[in-house]
DNA sequence: CGCTTTCGTTAGAGGTTGTAACTCGCCGCC
DNA sequence: GGCGGCGAGTTACAACCTCTAACGAAAGCG
């Protein structure tokens, strides 16, 4: 992680202003959300004036930007330590349910409603495929589903975004169901929609989890 | 529908902008997504000024949740439209997707990422249990599921939010694995997360909707 | 030591939400 | 019919936002 080469002490400094607006940015958001996300705001904070930002972050859409980069980087790393310390499938649910749980605003920054016009840039798509394939291991370690289906043969003709990864096309399938079903669970808990309603979410997303381990 | 009681021509003129300032508003959701629904900009639109529009609505918030609202009936009014047309659970599963893939943003707003400061008004909940209750008795129609689960046992502990619905606790699980799956695939879908991805998330979809079906 | 790069500042343009005060027109009432 | 009052729409303004431009100052580098 230390990706500090030649450090000049100029871009030790930058690096280190850099990594302090994105802390304010962070708890800004946790208390406000990314929508209400103000450079000025956090420039006040750090009892500098406005403008002054804009030599760090090019724009507001920029700092967000590194703030998906770093939301990315952290899931990434959180099922990858997991996956290190011998987690199968269901150990890695745990640690994806827990990422989540820690900050509800990293994970919708991920995973939660798209802005319009944003697109994101290419290196969380490669972070993004970093995740795909530390799921797709441990789907592909489980022992194989039971009888397939006609999606998973569709899978088969359409297994080209499983950068040349040899899962079957159940894994796949697997892979698919995982990552839809827990995100089905855990953005309608993390979004309030099962507040008042008595039941405990945890023990839901524990059924399907269940579900999926054994189905 | 016809909520038009006594109408004075003033109530009459009021509503009718009131639902002309919606219109845009939805039209300008449609191309910015909701951060970036401006009071201003439909004013402009309207060939009016600004503060104008703060007669008919109090604040920006205010008009959103208005939004949010006429979303809520309107996927209500969707799922009772299939039910009373003979359609079963599966029925309205479409009739679920339909909806969303004609307007993501409007599904973003009843099911995306939450604003923090933001809560729902009480007849929006009330919208929400009406739509909650049309799949709970799809649910109940169909034929009692496989063995009942620890889970299962765990709503029949907690079923006060499934307001004097008497089915069986098989039916509240399915209706939340229903929920919970089905808006899994169809989020991860509108935001693009398939995109490129190659296969088809209908297929998805009616894949996890027959698991649904026949478990 | 001097040059250059970079940082932070203030000033300002153009956008937003929202409030205050004012004018004009319509509606009902006497 | 005349008149009072209510409400719609207007402009002016405050306070905030993003972001650009131009300037001074401080720091590193040769």
């Amino acid at each position: 992680m230390a990706t500090t080469g030649t450090d000049s002490p100029r871009e030790r400094y930058r690096a280190q202003v850099r990594a302090e607006i994105t802390r304010h940015a962070w708890e800004q958001m946790a208390t406000a959300g990314a929508s209400a996300l103000s450079l000025n705001a956090i420039a006040k904070q750090m009892g500098m004036s406005g403008p002054a930002l804009y030599r760090y972050f090019a724009s507001r859409d920029d700092l967000i930007t590194e703030l998906v980069r770093e939301a990315y980087r952290s899931l990434a790393d959180t099922l990858h330590e997991a996956s290190a310390a011998g987690a199968d499938l269901s150990g890695l649910a745990h640690a994806l349910r827990d990422w989540a749980l820690t900050d509800p605003h990293r994970y919708f920054l991920v995973y939660g409603t798209p802005v319009p016009g944003y697109q994101a840039p290419a290196d969380t798509t490669a972070i993004s495929s970093e995740i795909m394939t530390t799921l797709l291991d441990a789907c592909a370690a489980l022992p194989r589903a039971g009888a397939a289906t006609s999606f998973d043969s569709h899978l088969e003709d359409h297994r080209d975004w499983a950068a040349g990864h040899h899962a079957p096309s159940g894994a796949l399938h697997r892979f698919l169901t995982f990552w839809t079903r827990l995100h089905g669970v855990l953005s309608l808990e993390l979004a309030g929609h099962f507040t008042g309603m008595g039941f405990d979410p945890a023990r839901l997303f524990a059924a399907e989890l269940d579900e999926l381990m054994s189905s």
